[in-house]
DNA sequence: GAGTGGTCTAGACCACGTT
DNA sequence: ACGTGGTCTAGACCACTCA
């Protein structure tokens, strides 16, 4: 059942060591990373108020903020003037999004728009669920799908996800929805981080045909693997994205 | 001349705007960044003891801190605990760091090595003086590189150079000290921050014989800028890497 | 107006590196 | 022993949101 936007507790979080040499902003960190972490405290949750913190870890008000500033630097909470601290919705699920930005080669990307290619229940290939962490014949989800803007195809994506997390996905309206809201909205399934490996690659014949490029063209291959609660990896996903219309860009420091 | 760890100095600093809705610790963020940009403050410069910053602005050491803090958080100062707080040294100098990180396709990297092909000066081609903020016809260094690893070629780099920033480049050891701190040491040049532009493409036949490969291997096509003071240009870079060798990994939160 | 996070202060003691 | 940054406290007032 999708749960939005209930009250994170403080029940049964660990009192600070003393015994620990860790700074005391340390250890409550790890102990609010680990309740978001666990999926006891999910994304959107409303967390305490930094009073009630301080009260709980019995530390001053500079001590606890700390510990909640290194969150929201990781990412892992957002903190709204007036309302409160929230636990994080993933950033990465809008467009490719994160420490690194796509850039199109030429205008601004605009007017986005995806197409279902399948969406099928089958066995889980030997190798990918080594890789994903999954027991030998796991069923599971796999959606093809294409990304357009402007109308012209941009990427071609094969997203595995085991079926247990996503019972009945295949009655979802997986062509305009966004991905991962639906996952979250729909499942409960919330991703809390990611990781992605990107290679430069040439279109087979299959891929050439759907991003309507020559074979020649030079495109990147991005591998996602996507961890929900636990570390539990929850979607493996391969994207090829045409090189000749899209650039990545990272800053140096 | 190569200045090494020298004392930045307060001298002439702003004192805090009332006037400005902005909190102290941003101004302060600001009114140092602004030395290091400009190059009054140099990399490996020791900064002014936090003691000494609370009494120029008139602020409480936490503030003063927290103006340091987003200042280590964006690479530009390094602490060093019983020592004091530096100008950092840029990052990105090394390998190839920042935001994302190169992972070889395999084994562990070690074993690094590079060769000089070339090292000419000329003058600089109309459109990259464009790119570069250069006036037409200014003289520049053109430096080609290979780097190998385990003794593999993996990457072929041209850098351009405006020569007035590193007159008689040509005489120095540029096969095997460090690019970039040889910049440093030798003619003072510091690399503030750098901008990377990565594509997917293929070698054309000079590079697939550098890097010995063929034609149809996908590569990385890398292009950097890298700027110095005052937000000049200081370096343009075009890096073939081996995609067959290596790939980036970037981490999402 | 009540409750939240945002900023700031003026102290304190500790850990580390140098002299 | 001394000076540096690292951690922490117990307050204060302000800005924003919502009832």
């Amino acid at each position: 059942m999708p749960t939005s936007a209930a009250a994170a507790r403080l029940d049964k979080l660990p009192d600070l060591d003393g015994e620990d040499s860790a700074p005391r902003y340390h250890q409550i960190r790890e102990a609010l990373w680990l309740r978001i972490q666990s999926g006891d405290w999910r994304p959107g949750d409303l967390l305490p108020p930094e009073s009630e913190l301080c009260a709980h870890f019995q530390v001053s008000r500079g001590t606890a903020r700390r510990a909640i500033d290194d969150l929201v630097a990781q990412g892992a909470i957002e903190r709204r003037q007036g309302k409160g601290s929230f636990v994080a919705r993933p950033k990465f699920t809008g467009s490719i999004a994160g420490s690194y930005a796509i850039y199109r080669t030429g205008a601004v990307p605009h007017d986005r728009d995806s197409r279902l290619l399948s969406c099928r229940r089958l066995r889980v290939r030997r190798e990918l669920a080594k890789l994903m962490g999954l027991p030998p014949q796991t069923t599971v989800y796999e959606v093809e799908r294409l990304q357009f803007m402007e109308g012209e195809p941009i990427t071609w994506a094969r997203s595995v996800i085991p079926a247990e997390l996503c019972l009945g996905l295949e009655k979802q309206d997986l062509a305009h929805e966004h991905f991962y809201e639906l996952l979250e909205r729909r499942f409960g399934l919330s991703l809390l981080r990611a990781e992605e490996f990107i290679e430069p690659a040439l279109p087979d014949r299959y891929i050439a045909r759907y991003l309507k490029v020559a074979r020649g063209t030079p495109l990147f291959m991005i591998e996602r693997h996507s961890y929900t609660v636990n570390e539990r990896m929850a979607e493996h996903r391969i994207v090829y994205m045409r090189g000749d219309r899209f650039r990545m860009k990272v800053d140096l420091r």
